[in-house]
DNA sequence: CCTTAAGGTGTTACGTTATTACATCCGCTC
DNA sequence: GAGCGGATGTAATAACGTAACACCTTAAGG
């Protein structure tokens, strides 16, 4: 797979954004991990770098990361994914095993809006499956 | 509007699920509220009448309601909300309207599932689409 | 009647997740 | 080098959620 980290060099000085050292190495170690991860974890991972990093610098650089749409925000285990399109970002589906933990991101095909109710201007939506993929026993 | 609480009561009846005092005043109080309410807003509401609640009471009720169907979690934004229709839980589309931040839930249609990954099984999903009602001005 | 078991609730304590507010620093422009 | 804006450091605390255990009621079975 393409390196998500040039993939995000790439995408920051197109768009302009500043992928400082901070968020790149925060962006990292969500990339790596494969699965959802913590925000604290990653603090605890920054931790053994740097002096010791407290919740608003991680918070603030994943913030970032997800204006960017380099990282999305798995709502339902407040945990943080790396997407692997950078700049897709706000239009994920997201699809997460219960059993192993692994993500996989679906881009467009943004459903649910045939039924929306009248008027209602869409701006962000959060489209998360949970269950088991292919990979794992079923029950 | 048909009465929630009746409803809840019939819906309870009929599947053998036992609506508590307790837990038919939560849902009372998520249902009064129009919008999403705060688990610790339910708890210092609770508080007033009973002598002291503590945060195990009211997510107890919660997880009982939400089991039942009678209550959504809005992921997004830790909060809980009742179900118009008793029983329809767990197929929901909300959609959240984030000026006046009513929400409208729409059933049936889970869409999505198209471009699901091959072989994976869904069990569970969260849709939630963030943005403006028909009442609500846009900027 | 007494015992037992199951489910619900009360209570304490704690763990996890996230933000506010303010200080500092770095790079840029004038 | 003064001033500015964005990024980061730091302390404190708010907001959200759960574990563990005690107690009580209710229903079933002897």
């Amino acid at each position: 797979m393409p390196d998500i980290l040039e993939d995000a060099d790439r995408h920051c000085a197109k768009t302009g954004a500043r992928l400082t050292p901070l968020r790149r190495r925060v962006l990292e170690l969500v990339a790596r991990s494969g699965a959802p991860v913590k925000a604290y974890d990653l603090l605890s991972q920054i931790d053994r770098s740097s002096t010791s990093a407290k919740p608003p610098t991680v918070y603030r650089a994943l913030d970032f990361l997800i204006e960017a749409g380099l990282v999305h925000r798995v709502e339902a285990l407040n945990a943080f994914v790396a997407c692997p399109q950078a700049g897709h970002g706000h239009a994920a589906v997201l699809y997460v095993c219960e059993s192993c933990a692994n993500v996989t991101e679906v881009q467009g095909a943004r459903p649910g809006q045939e039924n929306k109710p009248p008027g209602f201007t869409v701006k962000r939506s959060v489209i998360e499956h949970y269950g088991l993929c292919v990979d794992c026993p079923k029950p």
